[in-house]
This record gives C-alpha cells, sequence and structure tokens, in this order.
DNA sequence: AACTTGTTGACTTATTTTGACCATGTCTTA
DNA sequence: TAAGACATGGTCAAAATAAGTCAACAAGTT
C-alpha cells in the first residue's frame, strides 16, 4: 500500500524519463483530477520529492493558461557539484537530516549503499565520542557533523 | 528463557533469508502487534540487533503511511574475517600503518578506491579534530583511530 | 552487588491528506 | 482600454496517522 505521494512522485518521474529533455510542464489541476486529490496535494508532492536538495527547480505561473514546470539540475563538471553538495549540508547538521540526506544520495546513485555504511558508520562513531568522551554540547556536534560530511561528500564528488 | 527481542531480531532475520532481495519494509505497529509488544521495543531490537556497525542501514518514515526499511549490506559468514582485520588494527594504529593497512585492504579488493578515500578522510578529519581541537596525545589518538578503523572495516566485512 | 540487557509507556516529532481562503494571470465586453 | 469574470496556482493550518525518544523499572549476568 503505497500514499497518494509517492504515486503522484513516481508519476512525475516517469515523465521526466519519457522525456528528452531534463524539463516538463503540467498542470495542477489536471494532474490533481487525475488522480483525484486536491490541487494542493500536488504542491505538497513537489514539496516534499522535488525539492533543490533533491536536484530539482520548479518555476509555475498563476491565472490561466497556467502551469507548472519541473527542471532536473544538471552539473557541469565536479566542482560545481561539490560546491551543491556543501550548500546541502551548511554549517550544522543534525543526524536526521545528515541520515536522510545520505539515503536520497544513495536513491541517486551519488553514493553505493556500501558507501552509505561507511559514512554512517563514521558519523555515528563521532558523535558518540563526542557526546560520551567530551561531553560536546548538541550545537558543536552538528557543526562537526557538518564538518565531516562535507569533507567526504566532495572528496567522493571530486573522485 | 528466550528474550523477546531475540524472538523478534531472529523473526526479521527470516524476513531477509524469505526475500530475495536484500532488503525488507516493515510496519513499527504491525510488528508490535504481531508479538505483543510496545512499539518502541520494535526500536529497542533494531537499534540492538540491525545497526550499520552490524552491516545494516534503517531507512523509516512518520505519519501516514509509514514504514522501516532493513537493508542488509553483509552476511553472517564474514565473523572469521572480521575477527582478521581487528587482530590487525589492534589497541592501536598510526597515521602511516592505517594508510598502509587500506592501500593493502584496496590491493586485494577488500575495499574500493572511492571507498579507501572515504576512510582515509574520516581518519584525517578525527585525526585533526584530535589535535587541534581537543589537543589529545598521540597515543590517546593512535587508539581512537584503530576504533574507527575497526568499526568501519568489521561493518564492512563481506565481499 | 554491580553491571548489562530488555520492557514499558508517556510524550514528541514527522508525514500525508484535505479544505478554506489568497494571489495572480488571461479573456471578454462595454 | 478598464472592469469584471474566469482560470489557475499558492499558502496555511487542522486532522489523521505513524514512527522516534527517553527515562524509569525489571530481569538477567558476572
Amino acid at each position: 500500500m503505497s500514499s497518494l505521494t509517492k504515486v503522484i512522485g513516481d508519476y512525475i518521474v516517469t515523465l521526466f524519463s519519457d522525456s528528452p529533455k531534463s524539463e516538463i510542464v503540467l498542470r495542477r489541476k489536471d494532474l490533481a483530477e487525475k488522480f483525484g486529490c486536491v490541487p494542493s496535494q500536488i504542491n505538497y508532492v513537489l514539496r516534499s520529492r522535488f525539492s533543490p536538495e533533491q536536484g530539482f527547480l520548479i518555476q509555475s505561473q498563476r491565472g490561466g493558461h497556467g502551469f507548472i514546470r519541473i527542471m532536473q539540475l544538471r552539473f557541469g563538471d565536479c566542482d560545481e557539484y561539490a560546491e551543491h553538495l556543501e550548500e546541502l549540508v551548511r554549517d550544522a547538521i543534525s543526524e536526521q537530516e545528515a541520515r536522510r540526506l545520505m539515503v536520497i544520495l544513495q536513491e541517486r546513485g551519488v553514493v553505493s549503499p556500501r558507501e552509505r555504511l561507511l559514512v554512517e558508520v563514521a558519523l555515528r562513531n563521532q558523535e558518540e565520542q563526542g557526546r560520551v568522551l567530551f561531553d560536546l554540547p548538541p550545537y558543536k556536534r552538528d557543526t562537526m557533523r557538518a564538518d565531516l560530511l562535507k569533507k567526504i561528500l566532495v572528496s567522493l564528488a571530486m573522485s
């Protein structure tokens, strides 16, 4: 039993694979009708599944002939992608956010499952030592986690 | 005298052997109901028996259509090899020895070049923080490096 | 007895679904 | 061409649903 949000999200993904361009255009109202839901559900799908963090950009227009355009981000080179990753992690990141980011990166094929496992073990190790050995406050642990994650992801992006 | 935790853990293991994939999805609520326990017992089972250090990755979602997905990345028959690795690393290891070990493991195909890179980044990061941030003595840094390396290698031990 | 592992439940946080109300376009017509 | 009708999309919050955390207590081990 899959959620409506997942079904709609998957449908949008198929639109991308059917399209030669890395960009699709759709009507919120039509999509909502197709899936028998309220229009604002589409906004929720976009917000939760097609965010910049997940590699998408969205443009839209209201009124007659309104539309929603979803663009898949492309990165020219490693440096650009590394920069993108650094922006995602920022200065501090919680355990939960970090884990979620790794899930997304694995799903996008940026890292393998083994690499994700490795990263999780490294992050958990640091977390535990920060907490138990040095009694660091939560925010400090979040910044240290961000530092480690950025170093790892950037080095992988460049490899 | 078998604890509920063990029973549930064993049950989850059978789910893996019944499944062709190395990944299963379950509902916390259902599982708790099946074994007549509180839902949070399931979290305990996962924490104590299916951690990244034990070769498992967990992804979960709260709210409507929530789920828990468990990925198994290693299989039971590598305990011996894991022990071997622990013996290699011992209680303390220098930066140089660690790097040499990683080179050997990569040459033997135990880890990929990217995985080796990842490990080296994690080790360097820990080294730097131990030195700069906490002013740890060399021996302490060597033991911490050994701990991290062992955790990582054991969790990856497979092939 | 001290320590580790397991069990429980109250409280917290996150996700999905829905709908009422808001904002901004285009089109028609006086 | 200005006003109003019509057509879209956006925002926000409530309700329903489900998972996570934490700490106290219990049971088992050493």
